[in-house]
DNA sequence: CGATCTTACGGGATTCGTAAACATA
DNA sequence: TATGTTTACGAATCCCGTAAGATCG
């Protein structure tokens, strides 16, 4: 191997005097005086081992050689010029792509509007939204389909870092002008609200699991499971139910004919981690979604 | 245009980090101290204005950004190292190409002993030979398809420079035990060659036109007319006439039933010229070939 | 505590610009 | 002779290596 000492100031001098056929000029494109530049041109002859250029006082133009080379400085600068517009692109934001996996709740209600004021801000970034349960949330982070996700599960392994990112209280859902409705909050009990059909979640969603596990023991009267929390809302407000969801979910229920009353049951508390890849940055992409993110918090 | 200062051992320096991923044995692979490393590495990441690695005391990583870059990175550093390399077997004579035209009879006889030891010594050249007449010669330098030519013309352009190369005087060329061979060559007049059947090459030839400016105005006995030297060669042998031809063109001559000998007429000499084209450098493998022709020349 | 990256700093090489010398049409 | 390149040279800059400081495992 060589002396590679080629620096992308002679490819710019090098082409800018096969282009100009004259040192003076070169030299001024370049910002350098004329002696200056004349010395560069040399250093890369002495460089290569050959004249890439034959001058007298009165012409200056390319050797054979000097013309096989101006194919390849050009190609060059051109890969580099792209290199580095692309990375100082990143740099500014102006490109770049984030992905986010996120809890379906999370990404109906309260994530359009950060990724509105996102996108003002940096329109040349490309956003994928994964709008999943927990568990897929955190497989995308660990297999790095996604940068970083929201989610209920406190994913901490050695290769995943999770903080917590906001609590999530839990909200009773009734008809309107249902006895429950007029109790004042501190009031309902799990007692209450076993007193009345409910309907539940899947046993799969976290919210169902929290659910069972703060009213344990008190068994719930079960009146219907889905899948679906608008479905939930459905059943409610034809009067079939009552249920319980967290104040995430709300923006489901904000319906003429239902009325949430927050709850205040020991335990019933759903905690939304921000899980990460454990000694792994962020893209610059992703690290300002993230400060939005955490500066949005519900 | 922002300051675009990248020099191929601060690319070397990225691609070494990535990776080693450790700036000692980087630097180790870079022949430089470790924090004289450490500052190349920072003032890539100024210039590209993120950072390009995470590092702690004890882990060094590329960024998101910094592996889209590390792609380009070896992308360019091969382009480089590939024109460097291309550039400098040029400059050795390790690799190029050479294009000559010159006329067949030096082709013939004289060219191929001067092209093995070209051969010999650099191998890996590429020759390009035209055995062609003067003209088309001419027209294989103007055009650039060849590199110089050795031809009769003296043309002297604007476009192409020539300079006096060989001169070729003329022999008799006779059958065996014919009256004129046994004459010494002073001896020998226009008047003498007349009186005997003449085989002629065709009116297009250099040959022939030199022949007829030197012989005018003694009008020749024109036995035949024929296209090929080796042609003119059979037709003596077999007795048919006697012919006058260059000395470059001898070897066709040798031959059992043949006698040649030098003529001394006045003007009947051939002028080869070496042309090319004027303010145009040759490229390192054709002036090694220019060399070594102007030093094994006739 | 040990290995490793960063900061501090003095010396040396590189490179710049001005001015003079040189070359060609 | 006029235009344009090269050479000469002092000065500013950049870069390297040594040594000390900081940090993480």
């Amino acid at each position: 191997m060589s002396t590679a000492h080629l620096s992308s100031r002679q490819l710019d001098a090098f082409i800018a005097l096969a282009e100009q056929r004259s040192f003076t000029r070169a030299a001024g494109l370049c910002h350098l005086s004329q002696p200056a530049f004349s010395a560069l041109i040399r250093a890369l002859e002495d460089d290569l081992g050959l004249r890439l250029f034959d001058r007298s006082t009165r012409h200056v133009d390319l050797t054979p050689e000097g013309q096989n080379f101006l194919e390849s400085a050009r190609r060059i600068r051109a890969e580099i010029s792209s290199a580095l517009s692309a990375v100082r692109d990143a740099a500014t934001l102006q490109r770049g792509r984030v992905a986010v996996a996120l809890l379906p709740s999370l990404a109906a209600g309260w994530l359009p509007g950060v990724l509105a004021q996102y996108r003002a801000a940096h329109p040349g970034i490309e956003i994928d939204i994964a709008d999943v349960l927990s568990e897929p949330c955190i497989d995308r982070v660990a297999s790095g389909h996604a940068d970083f996700a929201l989610a209920a599960i406190r994913a901490d392994t050695p290769a995943l870092q999770a903080e917590p990112f906001c609590s999530d209280s839990f909200y009773l859902v009734c008809p309107a002008g249902h006895p429950l409705a007029r109790r004042r909050k501190s009031a309902i009990t799990a007692q209450d609200l076993a007193a009345w059909p409910f309907i539940h979640l899947a046993r799969t969603s976290s919210v169902r699991q929290y659910l069972e596990a703060a009213l344990h023991p008190q068994a719930m009267h079960t009146a219907m499971e889905v899948e679906q929390l608008a479905t939930v809302m459905g059943m409610v407000r034809a009067g079939l139910g009552i249920s319980v969801v967290p104040a995430l979910t709300l923006f489901h229920f904000e319906q003429p004919g239902l009325v949430t009353r927050p709850l205040s049951l020991p335990g019933l508390t759903r905690q939304i981690y921000l899980v990460r890849r454990r000694d792994e940055s962020l893209s610059v992409a992703a690290q300002a979604l993230y400060a939005l993110v955490m500066a949005q918090r519900p």
